[in-house]
DNA sequence: GTCTATAAACCGATAGAC
DNA sequence: GTCTATCGGTTTATAGAC
């Protein structure tokens, strides 16, 4: 396909912000029109309408997000390392885009049956098929959906719930740290809480 | 206080669901009106404006909620069985209320530092210090606030992705059962993975 | 305490000049 | 490809009768 028109990517740079923060309602052409810098008679020569605007805002932002998060995946190494190497990937990315995050949430929270399917099916599918197979190979014994589930709950909501977190007990600055997130998720998934009435587990690393 | 006027509740539960569902910018006064019965004007005799009227609405679904979800922590159990039971109440609790859900999403996306301030303080900061207390004695060695939190994402974060779960592969129709959900939770957090190259634990229960 | 009527602002979208 | 100007509809909120 052609190279995009510049101001194309201009208005969707500037829409995936707003719509992050404000949501799809939250938003009105006018504003976008203005944070873009044109009118929003110009947006309408780009997208037929706001509905199409926000779904290519959308598409922009998760555009390589999910093959950027799959890549530690691919990696040939023992699968514990693989999996810490994805954790620290999955946090370091989480942490950085926050807009990327709370659009996710948005559209889990929003989107109609269509778009979640096709949410699911074409930019989710192939990495959390990839998750799934790694809790496969590292615990054969647990349901492969319900531990790749737990394996990015660990890590995504820790950074959904970060503007709250900071009001609650115990909150630090370094539980924002994707490396310290990234650490506490691996020990805990591959070692559980070792309760004190059961005796200490061998760890080889 | 005295007893709250009938129809000031009844808008309040009329508006739950919409405010949960489609948002803040999602719903309008004329919307809130008819589905609690009577006329746009008729709601700022009850609320000063939408503002209010959402924030009373929020705090109407909240009520309670927190303390409903803290009791199994009071138990007088060990700790494992009161981890058990707190999982399967937070579990039942979430997949019965998905108003409740929503609306925690919703206000940790787009509430302001001083409404999530309130919110951590007020609602949830009690029953969160006593998850951390649970966390502590179970686990010492871990951040009881890095802890508490996983705790909390490893059931919230099942049930807030629900909608696109269902199209992630893998997904089966238990996977929505609290019972299943909290069962898979336990058994994580308590012992972990089991990954292949270290011995199985030995376990209790 | 609820109504009818309406103000004032903002919304998405379009027409047509350049 | 962007502009000015504007249409018809909806928004939050208010005034005043009952």
């Amino acid at each position: 396909m052609a190279a995009p028109s510049r101001s194309r990517t201009d208005i969707l740079e500037a829409a995936v912000p707003l719509f992050a923060r404000d949501g799809y309602n939250g938003v009105s052409m006018r504003r976008l029109a203005e944070t873009a810098g044109l009118t929003p008679a110009a947006l309408y020569h780009h997208f037929p309408d706001k509905e199409a605007l926000y779904l290519a805002a959308v598409r922009h932002a998760f555009e390589g997000k999910a093959r950027e998060l799959a890549a530690p995946l691919d990696l040939d190494i023992p699968p514990r390392r693989r999996l810490r190497a994805f954790l620290r990937r999955f946090a370091e990315v989480t942490a950085a885009d926050p807009d990327f995050r709370r659009l996710v949430h948005r559209e889990i929270l929003e989107g109609d049956e269509a778009r979640l399917r096709l949410l699911a099916e074409r930019v989710f599918g192939g990495l959390f098929a990839r998750i799934m197979a790694l809790a496969g190979e590292l615990a054969p014994g647990f349901d492969p959906h319900l531990l790749a589930v737990s394996l990015v709950a660990l890590v995504a909501h820790h950074y959904e719930t970060a503007p709250l977190r900071a009001f609650l007990p115990g909150a630090r600055p370094e539980h924002d740290d994707p490396a310290v997130v990234a650490r506490h998720v691996g020990r805990l998934l591959l070692g559980g809480i070792a309760p004190p009435d059961a005796p200490e587990r061998l760890r080889t690393a």
